[in-house]
DNA sequence: GAAAAATCTTAATCTAGGTTAAGAACGATT
DNA sequence: AATCGTTCTTAACCTAGATTAAGATTTTTC
């Protein structure tokens, strides 16, 4: 299966399209291939892309003004990945998206989507409720963020992700979480076993 | 100007409505007046209804294992307020909305909602957009929680919600930064003056 | 307008998680 | 298989913000 193929399975799962739907939609996404580290979207770029995850992994990170990295998100095969803040608002990038396996990415510009949403309405339903799914796990993420101990959303994160958690190093796993590795480490001392 | 007026001005913000579809779209809104400190979802509820302030101000909060209050979000006149998440994953909601001061609120069913879409479809539009910004502004709060310590998130809240924090107390402040009204206090005499 | 309720402040003490530093374990590369 | 990178762990000490408790101030209610 081609990544375009995968990526209309992908769309199919949650809306409709014709063959000739598919068929114009698949020819407004680019292949970008990664390396493992290699970066795809620089901070002070301008993301005027969704990125699609065909195969690999990736992060989407910041660093704090103490050059600290704050991870917002992994992404696997089958998700989405990118600065959303800066698409959406077209302001310049304050992420990096970065794979951390070797990773195959396609990407639409987004003047081209916006003209899609024209040409195949279902298209523009797609990406309401992608957006509404990406509020919605934001938002689990706020209130963990607010509420939970350090152990409780440890453990969350595991039975949530646990695939993620065997694919990325552990430092990656507290910068999600806002600890340190250190941290991690002790807390990883009662939790396990 | 009636509330569904400000309903309608409030969508001619972003999206255009012929006269005909803004007559439909009105109709599709109830009217719901709130008195201060009334709830007008609770928890356990399903939230199935986009809710538009037309007047007042009201606050979304749920309440951890220890029966703490948290502040998700505040909304005064011209937002929106709802537990979105409730909404969008048809669960029952974990929060609460209560308005913080006398109010009036328009609110559409979700099936109507979901009629609409079809019949003027630049609706689709307007709550694509919509869930774009609440994301937007919702990832804004969470890095902020995520990188900022509590002197430099207050100093935001109020350069950002000047408005919002001379209408509500400060406890209320304090709850929805994440902190105590204790530290809060003493945050102030360092920071006010 | 007095009493009750709600909100805000101060101060002493406590704790979850951070920082620093050092070494151990694991992987890549030669 | 030795070297250099990267990742993980341990332990001593530190700090932002929580907790507790008490009183002060403001707002609401009758």
């Amino acid at each position: 299966m081609t990544p375009i193929d995968k990526l209309i399975v992908h769309f199919r799962k949650s809306i409709t399209l014709t063959d000739d739907e598919a068929e114009i939609v698949g020819g407004c996404f680019n292949i970008v291939e990664l390396k493992k580290k290699e970066i795809l979207l620089f901070v002070g770029d301008h993301s005027s892309h969704m990125r699609f995850i065909s195969e690999g992994c990736l992060r989407s990170y910041y660093m704090d003004r103490e050059a600290k990295e704050h991870i917002i998100q992994f992404g696997i095969e089958d998700w989405w990945i990118n600065d959303l803040y800066s698409y959406l608002t077209n302001t310049p990038s304050k992420q990096f998206v970065q794979a951390i396996e070797e990773s195959i990415v396609l990407q639409i510009h987004k003047e081209k989507l916006n003209e899609l949403y024209n040409t195949v309405p279902a298209i523009e339903r797609f990406f309401r409720l992608k957006f509404e799914k990406a509020y919605v796990s934001l938002q689990e993420r706020t209130i963990n963020s607010m509420s939970k101990t350090a152990e409780e959303g440890y453990i969350e994160f595991r039975s949530k992700y646990r695939n993620i958690e065997q694919r990325v190093p552990q430092y990656m796993v507290a910068s999600y979480l806002g600890i340190t590795p250190e941290f991690l480490s002790k807390l990883r001392k009662n939790t396990t076993q």
